[in-house]
Order: C-alpha cells, then sequence, then structure tokens
DNA sequence: ATACTTAGCGTAAATTTTACTCTTTCATAG
DNA sequence: CTATGAAAGAGTAAAATTTACGCTAAGTAT
C-alpha cells in the first residue's frame, strides 16, 4: 500500500452544487463568479459551481446544505448526491494553489462529492444570490467554468434529464401553484421534446397527486387556466416504480 | 470555519463494493470474513463488504477495481458508484481502532464511498472468492455486518432494484448464453414478483438486443429451451429511455 | 407407450397512447 | 359592444401495448 502516510494526509473532500432553476422558459444553473491572480499577475475572472470544502467534523450532506443556506437562504432546499469526482489529477497547479489560497491549507489532493440542487427561481431568490456574487445562467449559455466544472455539470445535467421522469423532480422547481401549461413548458425544457398539450393534460390530470387548487390565472388574454398542485403524501402513497420494463402478468 | 487544518487531517476516503451474484434461484452478495480482537481480548468474527482504504494517487474507480480484481480475478468486472456515506459518526470506537490497527494509521473520520458490481456467479469464482476468505450469501441470510455495512448493504439492494429495470444489468449476472426462463427467475428474484412466462417471453424477445445464439439445452427432462445472449452494440443503438411519464405526443 | 414437465406459439380482451376536432373563456381591437 | 385572437380544456376514434390465458411441442423418467 506503501508509505500509510500517503494514504490520508494532505487531501481533501469537497462539495459541489449543481444548483438548478426554471425561468418559465428555460433551464438556468447558478455560477459563482471567482477572481483570482494568475501566474503573471493578472487578475482573473471566471465562473464555478458553488462548493465548499467539508469541515471535519461535518457530513457531506450537512457541508452541501451549509453552502446552499449561505447562498441561497434556503435552508430545506431540495439536495441529491449525484456522484463523486475523484480523478488524483483532477485539481493541480494553478488550480490548486487557488483552492490552497483560498481556504489556507496545503493539500495535494481534492475529491469533490456533487450535489444537484433544485429550487424555485422566484425574484427574491435571484435577488439573494445577486448579493452572494452568484448569477443565474442558462445552461446553453455556460462558458468555460473553473476546475473540472463543465465536466460536473455536463454529468449533473445528464442526471437531470434521466431522473426527471422518475421522480417528481418538476414540483420543486415550479411555484407551488402552477398550470398544466407551466409543467408542460417545464417538461419540453427539460426533455427537449415537443408535447401535445392535450394528451399532456391527460396524462397529467390523471394522476392523483396533480389536485386542483380552485383558482385560475386572471390578466391574461385567453380562457384563464386552473391552478394545481403536487401533493406529495398522495404522491408517496400512490406511486408504484413503473420503468424499464414491466412485468405485472400473472 | 475552525481550524484549518482540521478540514482535511487524518480523514481518509475509502471504497466499499457491494458484490452482488445470481445463483440460479436467488441473489447472493459477497462477505468477507473478519477476524478483530475485541477489548476483552477475546477474538471475534463478523463479515463486511469488501473494501479498502484509497491510496494518495488513487482514483475510487480505480481503488475498487483494485479491490475487485484482488478478491475475485476479474480485471474489468461491472461497477458502478452508489454514493458516500459520510456521517462523522460511521465509523468510531473500536471500528475506528480495527481500522486504523489494519491499515497502521491513525485516523478520526472515514468516508466510504460505496459501489456495486456484478459478476457472473460460476464454481470458477466460488473457489476464487473462497481462498481469498470470502463467501457469497443469500441476502435474506445476511446477519450483523462489520461498521455500517448493514445500512450500506440495504441501500445497495433498493439501488439494484431501482435500477435493475433501467440499465441491462440482468446480463452482468447471467452466463454469456442465458434462456428465457434463467433470464425470468432473475427478474423474479431481484423485483419480488411472478412473472408470466408467456408474456415474459413476448417481451423480452422483442427486444431487438435479445439474439438467439441457436443451441438449446441439453439433458433436461422436458422440451429443451434455447439459449439467446446480450447484443451490447444493438442495445446502445436502439436504446431510449422510455421511463417514468413518457410524452412522445406532436 | 404413458406420464410429466417446461418450452414456446397464439389469441382475444382490456388498457394505454396517439392524433386530432371542437368548444370555452378571457383580453383586446375596431 | 361585437369581432378577433389565443390558449384552456373536453372529447373521441384509431393504433399500439399489455394482460390473461388456452393449447401444442419436445424432451426425460417409468
Amino acid at each position: 500500500m506503501g508509505d500509510p502516510t500517503l494514504i490520508y494526509n494532505r487531501q481533501a473532500i469537497s462539495v459541489d452544487c449543481a444548483v438548478f432553476g426554471f425561468d418559465g422558459r428555460a433551464l438556468k444553473v447558478l455560477l459563482i463568479r471567482r477572481r483570482r491572480v494568475g501566474a503573471d499577475g493578472e487578475e482573473r475572472l471566471d465562473n464555478k459551481l458553488p462548493g465548499s470544502l467539508i469541515a471535519s467534523n461535518e457530513g457531506l450532506e450537512a457541508a452541501a446544505h451549509r453552502v446552499m443556506g449561505e447562498l441561497t437562504g434556503i435552508e430545506d432546499i431540495y439536495l441529491r448526491q449525484m456522484g463523486v469526482f475523484s480523478d488524483p489529477l483532477r485539481v493541480t497547479g494553478e488550480e490548486l494553489e487557488w483552492i490552497n489560497g483560498y481556504y489556507g491549507v496545503d493539500l495535494t489532493r481534492v475529491v469533490t462529492v456533487v450535489f444537484y440542487a433544485l429550487v424555485r427561481l422566484d425574484q427574491r431568490l435571484i435577488d439573494y444570490t445577486s448579493r452572494k456574487n452568484a448569477k443565474w445562467v442558462e445552461l446553453g449559455e455556460v462558458k468555460r467554468l473553473a476546475l473540472d466544472h463543465n465536466n460536473i455539470l455536463v454529468s449533473a445535467i445528464g442526471f437531470l434529464m434521466e431522473r426527471f421522469g422518475h421522480e417528481p423532480m418538476a414540483y420543486e422547481l415550479l411555484p407551488r401553484k402552477f398550470t398544466v401549461r407551466m409543467l408542460q413548458n417545464l417538461y419540453e425544457a427539460v426533455l427537449g421534446v415537443e408535447i401535445d398539450n392535450r394528451n399532456f393534460r391527460k396524462k397529467i390530470l390523471a394522476q392523483s397527486y396533480i389536485v386542483p387548487v380552485g383558482e385560475k390565472e386572471t390578466g391574461v388574454a385567453h380562457k384563464p387556466a386552473g391552478y394545481y398542485r403536487f401533493d406529495r403524501k398522495v404522491y408517496d402513497r400512490e406511486h408504484k416504480r413503473r420503468c424499464g420494463l414491466n412485468f405485472y402478468g400473472k
């Protein structure tokens, strides 16, 4: 196993979060502006996913919630583990120096555990994250990110697309009261497909956990849509895993 | 953030593997016999999942492959990340002392990344793992495991059941040539349901990636079944994610 | 030869998905 | 104060898929 000291010394664990929001048209991800001074003394600006090294007495979920709490003010944010990025060479050179400088440590390696988070992207949240030097960027508009965060983001988007149909993620991204059209726009944005509105409606309203709240849109230049909400209790009770090849036959 | 030294010192990362095999009737998991001396000087025997601390220059996938290669002799084993167990108190007291003694280190905390592995459980493999002091145990027969490995195993089983319908995992557990009946037995064992043989057959044989090899069973006291194989190339080409709520409408 | 056992084919009913038609209800323009 | 445009929302018939189950085929064991 080699020098046993090397097994654990000077390596740390971090969490990084891919935070997704939906503005009614497109999915957006939350990026933090990073300022650093390059080898040539020039200041450079780029973007990164929010994250942090974990403290020695802190679980990963706790660390992710700490990061998200600070950045969004949301304490009970929807957060799930996505995977670990552990290539020994994923952070080296200038990037490693930046981490060591930023945290005041002297690491040779950082293993990061990635979480994805889903939020309701309202004005309060946009204001809050602005003050934290973070901004919401459409997925198509994301440029070069710090560290290996482009890789991480690509994985996170794939993860989101794959899980979206299996877990009730949509209702974390929409307001608590939403119209069928809003839900459809979200499905279309995430899955990247066009959906027939009449069939979508039928399918969605057939789900027992989508319940009308008895209110309607106002001020729209057409028939106002009814509002619905997601009933998690009913969902949890009724939900049968119906994916892949299903076999229910006797 | 407290003393920055504490961020990374004296904590290590390990990998643990939940290795599943199918003996034609039931799913089994591979457990390693562990011997340790308790506080009272008594020797105790129990079981644990295979795992290892990672070396400082080693990625997690590499570490998991290293562990599995040593234990099974299989270098290209099917292996996927499952999740991270990072509770600061998941390993303490005697269990932590055991790790420190076993690896000759002085850790205060171990974060573990769990992988699950799927293997073809043939006689060669059973012989090989026996020599490594490991044994195959039916999922229902697993008793108290070391550390938090009962927790980990429960998570892994849930993961397996959930992913089983989405990814072509069955063909990692079966011989390369298999009958429809063998595949059905596996589905029934993993999903815990009874399946109508005639409908199962229709559904399976409708998949373009299940191709007959043109051989039949011999020596059975009934009509011999034909052998099929899984064609990964066709699968990868044809595979559309058809899960959850599907929307294909115009 | 006969019984037994599982493989494997076929088919009709039930259910779900797809593709469209048409009506309703609002704001706004003339 | 009607006409128009726009999206909501109900409905329906054809197509595809799933479910339930009957029946024949091809081996070994007695």
